[in-house]
DNA sequence: CTGTTAGCGCATTCAC
DNA sequence: GTGAATGCGCTAACAG
């Protein structure tokens, strides 16, 4: 348990060469010719060397590893597949990088502000941060520390780094396809309120509504949880008997407004309709298939690491946002 | 963006004392006189120091992380809430201690071997290690490497430290509410076949069966995913039409169960009985509510991080193993 | 209780 | 192309 490993002195020493010399033949090969190349590179091998992070990073001052950042509050702790997808898709653009992914999860005993002095202590050398609230404060505390890329729109934006599906238009597209099968009366289960994903989608399942004539007054919070939302139906349905459509902001959403409008005694699609928001696998889970709109989470999330990838190398690089445009997914819920 | 973190001589310089006594005063104040601690306290505030990692770890050869491995060779990745609620239990565990979680995620690009090589390799202080397959390999690389816990019972267990449910008994107690509700044709759609936990579950089905003298034939792999589930039911369906009890190896298969028998026209649990397993938030998203076993994952996963713990504190603790009881939860499917 | 002295393992000047 | 020297920031002996 306690074989101490090699070190680089002991390669350069077995190599027949200097410590420098190793070094140089360890880290690209620059400036080395290739006998000495080729003798630390059979140390190495022979010795099983491994470079020691720690000392590399305190003498380069660059720590090897990015922080991936999830602010959720809530218990509930998103038991949606998009947590699932950013960690994925997180992991995946780092292959063949050898950079660390160091995961910082906030909630109530380690608020977000304790996070944000992690990241600003500087012991990473970025950060993703996903799934924030309005009133994490984590903007300000980021903001010019260090480099970081938000996934999903912060609220105080200003001079930050993020990437985004447009919600707004994803809101928009998932209610006019309700319009446009003849609903009249159209309710939106929205997540909460203190996520931009959620405003952002109900401004657009608004404005379609507006733009059709139609009543906005049709919404209740499920959360982005599926009880939630089943009780948000509840309450929707009782306020508003005569809904022929909804437009629920995630498909996780959408197995309790399913379970609360078969309770009620109706039939989807042929009572209520329903479009759902994400298309991350959950779609696939409902009966019958939910028609959905398509959000790009691995799109963005590559798109995210290589941008932070980027700001690391250059840290004077200017602020940057990239929206992705969602697209429908038909089903059989419409 | 640039503007250099204060360093240890700094505050030392502040506070009027030797770094040594900063440094002890830091880390516990043992052997600090009250003024000394007092002077470098404000020092640290006023200055806004922070540690540097990187430095103390080299000093002491503490790294001050853990890994968190999840060895996921599918592309599928768990679409479960199994991972979301290990990352949130091992990540409450670690509240209020000062060790990062670094992650690591093996998949066909990344290999378990390339995982367990990093491992090896001295970067972090322990290992937690879960979703393990067989031929990953990963137990011998970690065996007597680095304080290594394990959720969910390894194949090569010779010697290793883990926490698991007791998933034979879990599939014996599920199997038995089916023999008990009067069903005789019990089928199981299983989970892959290279992993512990699909094979004990399926010798508690097996075992529950054999000794009320039913047949054991009536087998098909769901893979753990919701598509595979559904096609596994077919099967089952197709090669035993009798069937009128299924033990399901996951809460999140049952939906594909689910609607794979909703398609053959049958109906739950009138002509098919259910009983799932993990309870673990989906059982909520069935209609009628899933009678399932409930999994103690965040028990698992507390107590693996701290036996992590104490055998990162003393590495001379002899390998143990935990194994928690898996209750009944009653739904409606049966 | 305190300060002085050495490293921890590596990357990186700078002469050669 | 190579090696000797220096420092990254901190902890841990040691002597006082």
């Amino acid at each position: 348990m306690t074989d101490r490993r090699p070190t680089l002195d002991e390669v350069a020493k077995a190599a027949g060469v200097s410590r420098a010399t190793a070094s140089r033949a360890i880290n690209g090969g620059l400036r080395v010719s290739p006998q000495a190349q080729r003798a630390v590179d059979t140390a190495v091998k022979r010795l099983g060397f491994v470079p020691n992070r720690a000392a590399r990073a305190l003498a380069t001052s660059q720590h090897g590893s990015i922080a991936l950042v999830i602010s959720e509050p809530d218990e509930l702790f998103l038991s949606d597949p998009f947590l699932t997808g950013v960690l994925r898709g997180v992991s995946g653009a780092l292959e063949g990088i050898d950079l660390q992914l160091v995961l910082l999860i906030a909630n109530r005993n380690r608020p977000a502000e304790r996070m944000a002095q992690f990241l600003g202590g500087g012991h990473v050398d970025g950060a993703i941060i996903t799934s924030l609230h309005r009133g994490d404060m984590m903007e300000d505390q980021v903001r010019g520390l260090l480099p970081t890329v938000f996934i999903g729109r912060p609220f105080d934006h200003e001079g930050l780094t993020y990437v985004d599906v447009d919600n707004d238009k994803g809101g928009q597209i998932a209610t006019r396809v309700l319009i446009d099968a003849g609903r009249r009366h159209i309710g939106t289960v929205s997540g909460p309120s203190d996520m931009t994903a959620s405003l952002d989608r109900i401004a657009g399942w608004r404005r379609a509504l507006s733009e059709a004539g139609l009543s906005t007054d049709a919404i209740e919070s499920g959360n982005f949880t599926i009880k939630g939302a089943e009780e948000a139906t509840v309450r929707l349905l009782a306020r508003f008997p005569e809904t022929d459509g909804i437009f629920v902001a995630s498909d996780t959403m959408a197995i309790g407004v399913n379970r609360a409008i078969a309770a009620a005694g109706r039939r989807v699609p042929q009572d209520i309709a329903l479009v759902g928001f994400d298309n991350l696998g959950m779609a696939d889970a409902t009966t019958p298939r939910l028609t959905t709109i398509n959000n790009p989470l691995l799109r963005m999330v590559e798109s995210a690491t290589k941008m932070l990838l980027e700001r690391i190398a250059r840290r004077d690089l200017p602020a940057e946002q990239v929206i992705l445009t969602p697209t429908l997914v038909p089903g059989e819920s419409v």
